[in-house]
DNA sequence: TGTAATGTTTACCAACCGGTCAAATTATCA
DNA sequence: TGATAATTTGACCGGTTGGTAAACATTACA
């Protein structure tokens, strides 16, 4: 008998785990090239080198596929912030932080563009993972940040625009990659605009959010 | 007779302007939100209040609208590049040009978008123009910085990741609006982000990127 | 006003889309 | 090994897609 994938309780075959393996994979890579919309099914079969039928065996739909993955991504996506540690030093936090996204940028561009897309094109799909666990974690980072700035630790400033500066420069080498390499006409080299960027962003946020004067 | 529109010789008519006006506002709309592919032309038709072969009538294939929307508002996305001004005060123009770009997102979200869009999807249609007058435009401006810093004005930096920053910091209210309105809780209010983005970005740059010691 | 060029609409097409179905194949395990 | 369940496939479906053909309506202008 065919079961439907939400029915089956016993635990996933050898195959079911390969193939899911190799949708997602396949997925990820098709989706974040082209947005939900943009994305065919057949596509994604192809890439991942099965007949469409077979794939839609594993994920009745092309959305269950999305939402699989979303979730799925969405985990590793914001390790970084959590590793985010309060009772850290407020400046080698901040700039291993950066260094984390900007690691995650290289390594991991595609699941960048997935949000990107996602967002990008109104975030309908994950609007409540945005207003639920993301602005759950971002505001309690960002009263750590507010925190070290009371302290004196580190100069005033907007924890929320400090963190939003932070996804925005890091994740820019993923998303915008094509137009980076267009500007810099590195169409061939390897990784080097990554420690450069390393390099500026360290360099600037490090510099600007030094405690100027005491002010106030 | 029908004459092809890439065939029309003789100025174009009062009706033409107008209808190519509506369809070009139209296409921004529907390309802005859902990327090249994920756009439908009936969708654009019913965004511009026309039927699609009388839209089609104007713009011949999809494709050819969406080139002559990009090629429209890449120039205006580049004005505030082009207004650096490498004659005045290093401090006072990054500080407009962040100010400017940050007034671009608030009002063209959707030009950013557009470009967001194209960009993250590989940016196959746009190619040209990003390694020809846009790297051009670019190089122009980061010899102007590089200098700046040379000259002790500002703390010695890597300008095109200085640039890549300012680009990314600012269009991000743009391009991740729906996770910027998420994150702050700001559904229903105006455009305070945008003020206190406007804060946080000037102290950022201006504080990095003052000279701190003059070591070398 | 007449008429030729321009503009608009209805009906339509082939290709592609997400998804189904039943038959055929393969894996599992008593 | 055999039977049962899991997997894979090719053929197919209704709806949507970008785009066309041709009749019809409107405008510009001599």
């Amino acid at each position: 008998m065919v079961l439907p994938r939400a029915a089956r309780t016993q635990r996933r075959t050898r195959i079911q785990e390969e193939k899911e393996e190799r949708i997602l994979e396949a997925a990820l890579e098709v989706f974040s090239l082209h947005g939900f919309r943009g994305a065919t099914v057949d596509q994604i079969a192809e890439v991942a080198g099965m007949s469409k039928p077979n794939l839609l065996y594993y994920f009745r739909t092309k959305e269950a596929m999305h939402r699989a993955l979303i979730t799925r991504v969405l985990d590793t996506w914001l390790d970084p912030l959590r590793e985010f540690d309060a009772a850290g030093n407020p400046v080698s936090e901040i700039r291993s932080y950066i260094r984390r996204k900007l690691e995650m940028a290289r390594d991991f561009p595609r699941e960048s563009r997935l949000f990107a897309n996602e967002v990008l094109q109104g975030a309908a799909n994950i609007e409540d993972e945005l207003k639920g666990p993301l602005k759950a974690l971002v505001d309690e980072k960002a009263a750590v940040i507010h925190a070290w700035a009371k302290a004196g630790k580190i100069a005033r400033c907007d924890p929320y625009h400090l963190i939003f500066s932070i996804w925005s420069t890091t994740q820019h080498y993923a998303d915008f990659d094509v137009q980076v390499r267009a500007v810099l006409g590195q169409e061939k080299a390897g990784d080097g605009r990554f420690e450069d960027a390393a390099r500026f962003l360290e360099q600037l946020f490090i510099n600007g959010l030094q405690v100027r004067d005491a002010a106030s």
